[in-house]
DNA sequence: TTGCAGAATGTAACCGTTTACATTAATGTT
DNA sequence: AACATTAATGTAAACGGTTACATTCTGCAA
């Protein structure tokens, strides 16, 4: 095979020490005189070697991968929790491995054996959704894994993540505190997220006997931002307010209400839910619910990395996201739509 | 270690064969009897077998991972890149591990060891700004590695990606044939990409003795955008085009536009670079360069794939971008900024 | 100087596959 | 029926590390 990089045998007959030796200089084991080390070392830099990762992952049973699966990379929020993750796993020497699930549960589980058959040590998982195949197949084999995106307080696997359904219902709540009674909110496809669910539940539970609350789905996209404006309009009813659960989307609402000519707030109130980096410059300034995605990718890559040297259950949290009062809400006033 | 999960021997063991038949049925060889293929994948399916991961690698030099490096996540035309790599890897089997190097040659001089480490069988990394020790390490390893998101015809190394030297010549002289004379080029950090000092040669090798081209640079970012618009106004000059090397700044640009009162095109013309999602469906549609991010993740991981199973010489090629034509370029007679 | 504890190093079994080569079974030919 | 082919399967040597356990050095106290 591959003969022509240098093992481990290589370096022992090299700098005249055992095999032994050299694989303890390369784990930095702390039991090696120094002078030892470091013509070890040298050695090593000399003849450009390093510890083969197959036969280091045969030998320990750890590859130092971890795999995290997600519905899509090409929605900020994602893209930045990956970075977070990316960025943790990094720092102490682990790798990511991505897969991308389109949000179907089939693909996942098989990006999951893929996965599994390329040695990942351990699983980050986006929402609740998933086939219990699945999710058997890492019990059988005793598979770490973490629920991501989510957080209820009450599921039986380790999840770290943001509660939609609790923040869904603060932003309503706070649109009510604003005068709002007569709220539209527009979310992406229900069918292919749990969050997506769950936000509608959370925003349904903040109704009360004087406000009413209305769902809109179109695509989780700007695209379906602008075309839901018609939806709304057509629907008849007198909405001051539009909530909707993706700054993306809030995006496209933005853009279509602009060629009506319809003013933010004054004519009627937008807000979002993300906080997307471009959500403060946006004119006028998009209020929002902040997603701590980057804290939830870092706090889940360290407590997985914690899990897997400890062996200490992991412990699930919760990661906790809030309002940014910006000026796209207008107190109570505003005219209907 | 990890005595729990079944191993070939148990299989072999459970099924009555030896373990070089339960191997060929694993790796689907054909010289083996339909009956026994049948017997072995029973078993397995029973006793949850599957091969060991690194037992494999360790005996094939092969892990059937690969690496991608990518500066950033968060910026689309990644995402959209990354997105095709990994849906194009899984398809075959492969997998994507992936690191972001903050646009450092020497973060991605330590992101390239670790991958290393951790078993991938090629590279893909972005741009042509490298530490020649990294390239000296897949010399002298033999890895197999190419180049994206850039395109010059004259690399001594295997590249796929996009001409952004051409392109942005092909959007200068858009903006010249629409009459423009006098415009603002507005581009990131030069520092960190050679993709944008490309571009921005591309510019200027379009200037003529009566056009004139200035300019501006700021962040890769919403706010960049936005900011930037007082630069160019003070800046003194009556430029009649704004072209952005990137359709987030472009974003950017609008929204300050906006809250000057500034019309596109009528006022100015603004034009983009990348055609992400959303630029269809802003408020003027933006003029933009199409960036082919997804074909180009595709090619690149075909090609690697392709050339770790034959062997052959990997092949470099380009992948063509061209103009979208929108409503954000007025044809001449925009009057100035 | 001897003895001994602790530090440093060495020996070799093991991790779970793949695969070249050897062997046996099945099929076809004359 | 004997033999030649080809198909199917088996045997055992890699693959390149890690690590439990054994052994050899040290330095220091007695």
């Amino acid at each position: 095979m591959s003969n022509r990089v240098g093992k481990i045998r290589d370096v022992a007959r090299e700098t005249g020490f055992s095999v032994a030796t050299i694989s303890r200089v390369m784990n930095g084991a702390t039991n090696v005189k120094p002078t030892t080390r470091d013509k070890v070392l040298l050695a090593c830099e000399k003849m450009d070697y390093f510890p083969n990762p197959a036969a280091r992952a045969l030998s320990t049973n750890r590859s130092k991968s971890i795999a995290a699966i997600i519905p899509t990379i090409e929605h900020s929020v994602f893209a930045k929790y990956i970075d977070a993750v990316e960025q943790t796993l990094s720092k102490r020497g682990y790798s990511l491995v991505l897969s991308i699930s389109n949000a179907d549960a089939t693909e996942e589980l098989g990006a999951a054996r893929k996965l599994l058959g390329m040695g990942a040590d351990a699983f980050i998982l986006s929402g609740a959704d998933h086939s219990t195949e699945l999710l058997d197949l890492f019990r059988r084999r005793h598979i770490p894994f973490v629920f991501t995106s989510i957080w209820n307080g009450k599921s039986p696997y380790p999840t770290i993540g943001y509660d939609n359904h609790a923040l869904a219902k603060l932003a309503v709540e706070y649109l009510i505190s604003k005068g709002h009674q007569n709220i539209a909110v527009v979310h992406g496809p229900l069918l292919e997220s749990d969050r997506t669910r769950s936000r509608k539940e959370g925003a349904l539970s903040a109704q009360s006997s004087n406000v009413s609350i209305a769902f809109f789905e179109t695509d989780l996209s700007v695209s379906g931002g602008k075309t839901v404006v018609r939806s709304i309009k057509e629907s008849g009813k007198n909405f001051t307010a539009i909530l909707c659960f993706s700054d993306v989307i809030a995006l496209g609402v933005y853009f279509r209400l602009q060629e009506l000519g319809i003013a933010i707030p004054d004519d009627v109130s937008v807000m979002g839910f993300d906080n997307l980096d471009w959500s403060e410059f946006i004119v006028p300034a998009l209020t929002t619910i902040y997603l701590p995605a980057a804290e939830m990718g870092h706090s889940v890559a360290e407590a997985l990395m914690d899990h897997l040297e400890t062996k200490e259950a992991m412990v699930s949290s919760e990661v906790p996201g809030h309002i940014v009062e910006r000026q796209s809400v207008a107190n109570r006033k505003s005219r209907s739509l």
